[in-house]
DNA sequence: ATATGTGAAAGAATTCACAGCA
DNA sequence: TGCTGTGAATTCTTTCACATAT
């Protein structure tokens, strides 16, 4: 049983999936769910499921499946959502600020602990609840506030001055939004979503597979 | 040599990074690029590049590497970027809105053809020159424009909902933002960033490693 | 000399299949 | 019986290493 490291990010992902479904069945108010049925609500399959959870432990009761809020418990403990983590957003554009709205943030635990921005205009204006400092303060306000998590979301010609800062900082998880690969050191933990990867994969899809961009309307008639 | 299907997602993915940095090196001037400068500059590895590459044909010269206009045109062309594509959104929110406001997307060939919002407030403004039609509407514009890839950026409540009309409609590329799990049948392709899923693989980083959450801060003096 | 293209090898991730427990 | 937990088998992805071309 039990974690002895090297747990992949598909796995990590999907215990996300998990709880967020799990959390969905519990206000239905199931108080079991089985690997079978939790896969087929996640898409993925129950042999998959159980290896997933098995890198962390048993959790499952044979014949029966899983406690609902032992299971929820025990994901929210594993992906480090019982304590509190505090959040930087770096380029209060409108993207930025966009995520900040984002619904589940607040929610699992992630509070907003500062808003920076480079634009002198953006300096003071608030961004849900929190002023926007200047990007003078940062290392400063990182450091002084303990932000642990910061998302970068500025322009990718400076995404990389920006890493580069708020690394020296202390911060040691980040969240980039910018389209340009990044450099981090080994004991910081980088992701990144690039929406243009993301659209550049349907065209290859559209474009690969068919040849007809799109299937035809049906004829009314 | 050259494609016989089953290239996976992750190359997919790569071509695109691929793609991002040979235009950069372009504008540079440069007229040539190895294996493994593409690949230091992009986060892999020599052999990964070829390899990627070799799915689809062969592109560089011996002794030489890559011509930079020649792939660029090859990748522009299996990402189906020589074309352009219409690209709706629904949920003009403040996420969907910021979406579309992202530089790169008109650049590779994705135009907006379509907006649409359930709330009759946000009916009749304007994103990004495209009037926001009402919900009601969405099958029948979707078919009038030949909407190739619609963007979902609505509550994960009702994602599901819009996610059948619009593969009703006939469109086969769907890139949603919704938090949930989304089904489509085999033809249409799906695409999801679920930012809940990146910040918890943040979260389980850092409360797997370490222990300690930051890195102290360097004493000044 | 240099760098590609590609089979073969190694390494990961997923799925199978079944023993074991409720 | 029903469903978990897990080694073994399979499939997928990445890396190696080298013959081949410029």
């Amino acid at each position: 049983m039990a974690s002895s490291r090297k747990v992949s990010q598909s796995t990590v992902g999907r215990l996300s999936l998990y709880l967020r479904l799990l959390s969905e069945v519990q206000r239905e108010g199931r108080l079991t769910l089985s690997s079978g049925e939790l896969a087929r609500r996640c898409g993925t399959t129950a042999a998959q499921v159980r290896k997933d959870l098995s890198f962390f432990g048993t959790f499952g009761k044979r014949g029966l499946g899983y406690a609902v809020p032992e299971l929820i418990e025990a994901l929210r403990s594993i992906l480090g959502l019982e304590r509190r983590w505090k959040v930087a957003l770096v380029g209060a554009g409108k993207i930025g600020s966009a995520l900040l709205g984002y619904q589940d943030f607040r929610r699992q635990g992630f509070i907003i602990g500062a808003v920076f921005d480079s634009d002198p205009a953006k300096v003071g204006e608030r961004r849900h609840d929190v002023v926007v400092r200047p990007d003078a303060e940062l290392e400063r306000v990182l450091e002084e506030e303990g932000i642990d998590i910061v998302i970068v979301a500025v322009p990718a010609e400076v995404a990389q001055v920006v890493v580069d800062r708020v690394v020296s900082a202390g911060v040691r998880a980040i969240l980039n939004f910018a389209p340009t690969k990044l450099d981090v050191p080994a004991e910081v933990t980088l992701k990144s979503v690039n929406m243009a990867v993301e659209l550049e994969s349907l065209s290859y899809a559209l474009a690969s597979s068919g040849k007809r961009p799109r299937r035809p309307a049906v004829s009314r008639g």
